[in-house]
RNA sequence: GCCCCGUUCGUCUAGAGGCCUAGGACGCUAGAUUUUCAUUCUAGAAACCAGGGGUUCGAAUCCCCUACGGGGUACCA
């Protein structure tokens, strides 16, 4: 039976997305377009304590800006929604009855306060409570009370939840793409809730029904829900579903980078590196958190980077396109175990971003850095310049610090350099390169690099010596591309001035 | 506590019984190139394959135990 892959990416509104979410969701979307499949985006509200306004849209966002387009879901649109669960709200309610009507369910009058007391109860005597198969007769509940008595607390609105009710002594057997074969026991599981006291489901509940009625094929999401999975399994199976229920692949975690403990939403900033994709404002505590495209990241490089964290194609080829991520993309490649964050590594991976990305590209972002910075200056003449020192960078933000010495004079001079290299005759032989220079006419990067070699050779000068000093005059460190690209790009006029300047300041003002 | 998952260089990982004196990448160190810094190139250090038992002629690879890490254990997802 070949059914049609639909995965979903069904994020929790409650707060930005982390960027190991956004693994989840790469992951899911590579296994659809490798397969023709279809990858939708749905909002997990349920739980409506926890909504936070606008987290909703930033996720939209989020994936906007990465590259990554959903067929359908929350959003966008499609055959089969609503996408968001509390427009489902009605839905739930029917398949909750279904599940009592045939028995996998009841209802349970226990208010939170009480199973909080059964729960200390327990704990006074080192034992620990769990709503399931051994502990449920001697609750309140459907199975407990008699017909009568539950039928009275329905009548006078008594607020219950509804929860599964475990089978005893069954094994249930999961199928996982990426761990094999789990299995587990019943006995050991609890009845979870799958109705809550207002009205709405839990993600169990919602889940099973969603995926169910919007045909998921595959379900690829976080190890953490590897431990409730019986409970969906066994879903699919009260309900009758078990020919369509989906496979399932359980995601390595990531981690801190200290070495504890999964990543998670709280840990914004804290880590040294960003932790969402975009930067995010609380709306209660006016927190700011930053974001990936905020630090200056490419959303191909991000990508990049996440579907490496956890997967690997077994080549030895590191760079990869969103393209050449469809087409060799496979669940039997992820690893079972949890990664962390690498900073240095995402770094290099932007910096090789950097250098495949055109130079008129590379330009235009970084005129509006120049722009803030009061720089005036035409795109064809920054990319000139984007060409020489892009190597150097990681980001785009980076070329200021390696090329505003094209833009303005040196303010000051490298002291180490001027100890090491601005010796007594130094002034005098600048002052010729001066007249040289000012003699050519047409003034390029060769003709400015010939004539100086020629000047130094004729001389029997050092060459380090003469070229350090130069360098030091027109950029004020030690530090730059070529020279006389430097030279060329700057003109004859501004460099003279400045060797001029250098000759004038540097060993004076002591 | 109980249940589940995992464990190869600092980090991400290759490895599906002999090709492993364990390969690559980032980072690190050194050398080369260069007019400087950086890039680049070359080389190097870096994992007794968590530990211990098996199975086998042979184990990083299969099995068991232990340790450690992680996840779950909510009317959260």
């Amino acid at each position: 039976m070949e059914r049609k892959v639909r995965v979903r990416f069904a994020p929790s509104p409650t707060g930005p997305l982390h960027i190991g979410g956004v693994r989840t969701a790469l992951y899911n979307y590579l296994f659809a377009k490798k397969h023709g499949g279809d990858f939708l985006l749905r909002i997990e509200d349920t739980d409506q304590t926890r909504f936070v306004p606008g987290a909703e849209e930033y996720i939209i966002k989020a994936f906007d800006w990465l590259g990554i387009k959903f067929d359908e879901g929350q959003g966008i649109g499609g055959d089969y929604g609503p996408y968001r669960q509390s427009d489902r709200k009605e839905m739930y309610k029917e398949y909750a009855d279904k599940l009592i009507d045939s028995g996998w369910a009841y209802y349970a009058f226990d208010t939170p306060e009480e199973l909080d007391n059964v729960r200390k109860e327990f704990e006074k005597e080192k034992k620990n409570f769990q709503y399931d198969c051994n502990t449920r007769s001697s609750l309140k509940n459907s199975l407990s009370l008699s017909k009568e008595e539950t039928n009275s607390l329905l009548e006078k609105n008594t607020p219950y939840v509804l929860r599964f009710k475990f089978p005893k002594d069954t094994e249930i057997l999961i199928h996982d793409l990426i761990r094999g074969e789990v299995r587990m026991n019943s006995n050991l599981l609890d009845d979870k809730v799958l109705y809550k006291s207002d009205g709405m489901p839990t993600y169990h509940l919602a889940n099973i029904v969603d995926d169910h009625l919007m045909k998921i094929s595959h379900v690829i999401r976080g190890e953490e829900w590897l431990p409730s999975c019986p409970l969906h399994v066994m879903l699919y199976k009260a309900f009758g579903w078990e020919s369509t229920m989906p496979e399932f692949a359980h995601l390595p975690l990531l981690l801190k980078p200290e070495g504890n403990g999964k990543l998670s939403k709280r840990d914004g900033d804290r880590l040294g590196f960003p932790v969402f994709l975009l930067e995010w404002q609380d709306p209660i505590s006016k927190e700011t958190s930053s974001g990936y495209r905020e630090a200056g990241y490419f959303p191909e490089a991000v990508i990049n980077i996440l579907a490496l964290l956890g997967w690997n194609s077994g080549t030895e080829k590191e760079i990869f396109s969103l393209d050449e991520l469809i087409e060799i993309f496979s669940l039997e490649r992820i690893s079972k175990s949890g990664a962390k964050f690498d900073l240095e590594k995402a770094k290099w991976f932007n910096h090789q971003y950097l250098q495949l990305m055109p130079n008129n590209k590379i330009a235009e972002q970084y005129l509006s850095i120049l722009k803030e910075k009061n720089i005036d200056i035409c795109l064809e003449h920054v990319e000139k310049i984007v060409g020489l020192v892009k190597e150097r960078c990681n980001f785009v933000a980076d070329l200021w610090e390696q090329s505003s010495f094209f833009f303005l004079k040196p303010e000051s001079y490298d002291e180490k350099l001027i100890k090491k290299r601005w010796k007594d005759e130094v002034p005098q032989r600048l002052s010729e390169i001066v007249i040289i220079l000012n003699s050519i006419e047409d003034f390029n990067s060769h003709t400015a690099h010939d004539k100086v070699h020629a000047f130094i050779e004729g001389n029997e000068l050092n060459m380090g010596q003469i070229m350090n000093c130069l360098r030091l005059s027109i950029v004020g460190e030690g530090k730059g591309p070529d020279l006389f690209e430097i030279m060329a790009l700057i003109g004859k006029e501004e460099t003279l001035e400045r060797i001029n300047i250098a000759i004038e300041t540097i060993g004076k003002n002591e």
